[in-house]
RNA sequence: AGGGCCUUAGCUCAGUUGGUAGAGCGCCACCCUUACAAGGUGGAUGUCGUCGGUUCGACCCCGGCAGGCCCUACCA
């Protein structure tokens, strides 16, 4: 066998990879025996690259497939990506511009078959990147939202919904992207705080003396201005209120009216109406029947609205406006303002509130179920904090603005007939008007918003609207994993359209993990610079210790922080690992596996206390992990086996059974033998989930395995119950006494600086005969991890010149006394003793002060009290054998 | 403005029924002991943000304050 001293990813990862997949060990069978388990992936941008988020994210998703896979379940991950209208069209647009050319230019048909073009080009980018970092998905099921079954999917939600007057066409203010001139959702808003000025303007009254003064961020809206609108309780402007005032510039004539909405405080106290423009704004319209006055083209620039400045820029017109208002002493102040300003999330560019057409979802009906399977608990997020929110969001949800005024989509499937008007929205594409049987029919140019297909992923991956077998088997999923970041653009879409469509939720339990940062907490991303990417953190350590990395630190649904130095140590681990298996298999030599190898037992009187002891050990793991992985606590789980396998399986275990190894043949030496390949290879399927390809290389070379770790059993304390049998929780008990003893020596040579080389003596002064027989049945373990020459094992004894060490473990004692005549200065050892001496002493007066608490004694349970007395007396034996052997120094 | 989260070792973080603290990295000392120096052994370091309350007992439960973060909604 030969296996490098370091593990290297390179070596192992991508053949691995490809191994599984052509064995179809991430297949799902449509039928199956097995109870089925299934989750959806959120599918990421065609377009896009793999960050961290999507790392984690995949990681939590794998670490559970291969979890549940393992143990037996009919497991589906249904990989998909997304189109993502906005994003990938604007990376094309860009594209195009460093040639010279807009979209515009290109036309319709051509600019989408050049998104396509794109797409085919990248679109597997991000499934191998995927793939590179384990991703044990169903590709054959893999599938793209414009596919041709999910756009049949898609049109037969809109037309139902349609037919239900659910969807609806309609007037009204919304979030408009003049870079993109298409509407967005209030979602896709990001604000940001800008530095602005706040405007002072008068106002004149009409005919007469007086003014009024407003205050704005945007002067520019003042062309659109349908009112001026005052506090109802507002002494100031009492009389004003039925009087009209005179536009500047424009000359319009606006009404003073009174609307609680105004802040007395704010600015002015005055507040110019701009309903077209502004959201609030709109609402006042609406309450006061004000006209909408648009003076924007969809570009952002000023229409005929605005007279004069028709087709300026808004920057260049409040430039002009703010000029004009000076030159006639109308703009009485300038004051620096900070405020938030909406901007496009795709384009960054600032977001006008626009009067448009579009098409809108009725969400009220909807949501109101979905609130129910929330409130009901068929619908459980973890961690449960998310109910609240998601419960509030839910009910202050607004209708959803689905029309995008976007090439790149699924485009709505209405069409208008160009000689009645009919309007008719159909499933297939109409070849004659259904009213004036015309065959002059023009398709509604805009495309669906992204997420209204992305609602309906959990089906129409799986061949809805058709009756499938995969949607018997796998609807509803098991769990949704995702960031909390997307709740309201997806899950709350998920769940309505679910319900809506398949009159069954589309996942049972809603998985929120935090968002990755970086070590200063700020977000990651690419225009900051701290983005951190997971193809070179995996081409530096392997993917097994970025994946390690993600879970360890996957504690609550908590943001986290990404740390190259927590990464380095899991890399660390990862060749310890290697190191162990390694030297593993050169102890396991010429190991013959028995029949039914992994639960074979070795005669039990052949098996030693640190045999018993790992077998115990591997048990508590186990069970750890399984508890751990039930409730989403996927650090837990992961820290449990990393403790195991570093700390007590390489630290301990292997040590223990080098003098057994190294040793003559012998019932023990094989007994030990079939232990050890047992336990390396259920340590490598516990840990296979959160390390697939170390754990899989490794396996393929144990003497003791079955197909591949990848698919065989996840080792679990009920399925291992037989064999954990072997293990003795107290022999286990006896052999951390053991433990003990060999660390007490190793600390008294620690603090006298004993050099390692140097051989030593010790004796054991046991405190009773079970203590002295465990520890002789132990002696080999003791003399060669503490480097003892000479070993006593006998009660009493000259103290003289020696350290002691007392140790307890349970009710099990004994002193370690190591003779230090001739070998060290015995002022150190003096210190050491001293040293203890001063803790147990702090120790001590705080129980005895418990214990003489009235109080205490009167209201503890008898367990805790009868505890504290019993460590209390330890102490007091410990503290006297050591002040006995600090005496005989001086 | 409303809601939520966080504050524990130098750093990043665990700490699930309240019995007074742990890990990784870093640090110090000693070791190339034939699986591993990406290693081994030993060691140091915390009035658990602050003030108060409940309790025999609080890192843990309750309230005030300070600092940091996030979300939602926004004052024109």
């Amino acid at each position: 066998m030969q296996l490098s001293d370091r593990y290297n990813p390179k070596d192992v990862e991508e053949k691995t990879y490809l191994w599984w997949e052509n064995n179809g060990y991430f297949n799902a069978e449509d039928v199956s025996t097995k109870p089925p388990f299934s989750i959806i992936l959120p599918p990421p941008n065609v377009t896009g690259s793999l960050h961290l988020g999507h790392a984690l994210d995949h990681t939590i998703q794998d670490v559970l497939v291969r979890w549940k896979r393992m143990s037996g379940f009919n497991t589906l991950w249904l990989p998909g990506t997304d189109h993502a209208g906005i994003a990938t069209q604007s990376v094309v647009e860009r594209e195009l511009k460093k040639e010279g050319k807009t979209r515009k230019e290109l036309g319709r048909e051509a600019f989408v078959d050049r998104v396509w073009e794109w797409k085919h080009q990248y679109g597997d980018r991000i499934v191998s990147q995927m793939k590179r970092l384990g991703d044990s998905c169903d590709w054959r099921r893999q599938v793209f939202t414009l596919d041709e079954g999910v756009s049949k999917a898609v049109r037969k939600v809109f037309v139902d919904l349609y037919e239900r007057q659910l969807i609806y066409k309609g007037t009204r203010l919304i979030n408009w992207s003049p870079d993109l001139e298409s509407a967005l959702s209030d979602l896709e808003v990001e604000y940001k705080e800008v530095k602005g000025s706040l405007y002072h303007i008068r106002y004149d009254l009409e005919g007469g003396s007086g003014s009024v003064v407003i205050a704005t961020t945007r002067p520019e809206t003042l062309l659109a201005d349908a009112a001026v609108a005052v506090n109802p309780e507002d002494e100031r402007y009492e009389s004003m209120v039925g009087k009209k005032l005179k536009l500047p510039i424009l000359g319009r004539s606006l009404p003073i009216i009174a609307d609680s909405y105004v802040e007395k405080e704010f600015g002015t106290g005055a507040l110019k109406v701009t309903p077209a423009h502004d959201f609030n704004d709109y609402e006042i319209g609406q309450r006061h029947g004000l006209e909408s006055i648009n003076i924007l083209n969809k570009n952002g620039t000023l229409n005929e609205n605005a007279g004069k400045f028709n087709k300026m820029k808004v920057q260049e017109a409040r430039n002009q406006i703010i000029k004009e208002l000076e030159e006639s002493g109308q703009l009485l102040k300038v004051e620096p303002h900070v405020h938030q300003v909406g901007h496009c999330s795709r384009t960054n560019c600032v977001v006008e509130p626009f009067l448009s057409e579009q098409w809108f979802v009725k969400t009220a009906p909807l949501a109101e179920g979905a609130k129910r399977v929330v409130e009901s608990g068929t619908i459980r997020f973890e961690p449960e904090s998310w109910t609240k929110t998601y419960l509030h969001w839910m009910s202050i949800i607004q209708d959803w603005c689905i029309s995008r005024q976007l090439w790149w989509g699924h485009r709505i499937p209405a069409w208008y007939c160009s000689d009645c008007n009919h309007v008719i929205v159909a499933e297939s594409d109409p070849i004659e008007c259904e009213k004036c049987q015309s065959e002059n029919l023009k398709q509604d140019e805009d495309v669906l918003d992204t997420w209204f297909s992305s609602g309906l992923w959990p089906f129409s991956t799986m061949g809805w609207p058709d009756d499938t077998e995969t949607q018997k088997t796998f609807y509803p999923t098991n769990v949704l994993v995702t960031g909390h970041d997307i709740i309201f653009f997806w899950v709350a879409r998920m769940i309505m359209q679910g319900l809506d469509c398949k009159k069954d939720v589309p996942f049972r339990t809603v998985y929120i993990h935090g968002l990755i940062r970086d070590a200063q907490g700020k977000k990651m991303s690419k225009s900051t610079g701290n983005a951190e990417d997971p193809l070179e953190l995996i081409d530096e350590v392997g993917a097994d210790a970025l994946r390690f990395t993600l879970m360890a630190q996957m504690a609550s649904g908590r943001d986290l922080k990404f740390s190259r130095q927590r990464l380095e140590g899991y890399r660390n681990f990862m060749n310890k690992v290697w190191n162990a298996a390694r030297f593993s298999l050169g102890a396991l030599k010429n190991f013959e596996a028995p029949a039914d190898a992994e639960n074979a037992t070795p005669n039990k009187a052949s098996l030693s206390d640190a045999d018993q002891w790992i077998v115990h050990k591997l048990g508590e793991c186990e069970k750890t992990v399984d508890d751990a992985l039930n409730q989403y606590r996927f650090s837990d789980a992961a820290n449990a086996v990393y403790t195991f396998i570093w700390h007590e399986f390489c630290d301990w275990y292997l040590e223990f059974i080098k003098p057994v190894i190294y040793g003559e043949d012998s019932d023990e030496k094989q007994a030990t033998q079939l232990i050890l390949a047992q336990v390396l290879n259920r340590s490598m399927r516990l840990l296979h989930p959160f390390a697939p390809f170390i754990t899989e290389e490794i396996y393929q070379k144990l003497p003791i395995k079955k197909e591949a770790c990848v698919v065989d059993e996840y080792p679990h304390v009920k399925r291992d119950k037989d064999w954990l049998a072997l293990g003795s929780g107290s022999v286990a008990e006896e052999l951390d006494m053991v433990r003990e003893v060999i660390t007490a020596i190793r600390n008294i040579r620690g603090e006298n600086r004993i050099k390692p080389g140097v051989q030593i003596k010790a004796r054991l002064s046991p405190a009773d005969d079970r203590v002295q027989k465990i520890l002789g049945g132990n002696r080999s373990f003791i003399t060669t991890l503490s480097k003892v020459s000479d070993l006593t094992i006998e009660q009493g004894g000259d103290l003289a010149k020696c350290a002691v060490t007392p140790v307890r473990a349970g009710n099990l004692a004994v002193d370690v006394i190591v003779p230090l005549e001739g070998l060290v200065d015995f002022e150190e050892e003096k210190k050491r003793l001293t040293k203890s001496i001063e803790k147990i002493e702090k120790e001590m007066s705080r129980l005895e002060k418990r214990l003489s608490n009235e109080n205490f004694l009167k209201n503890a349970p008898d367990d805790i009290v009868e505890q504290g007395k019993i460590q209390l007396s330890e102490m007091k034996d410990q503290l006297k054998s050591m002040q006995e052997a600090r005496a005989r120094f001086s």
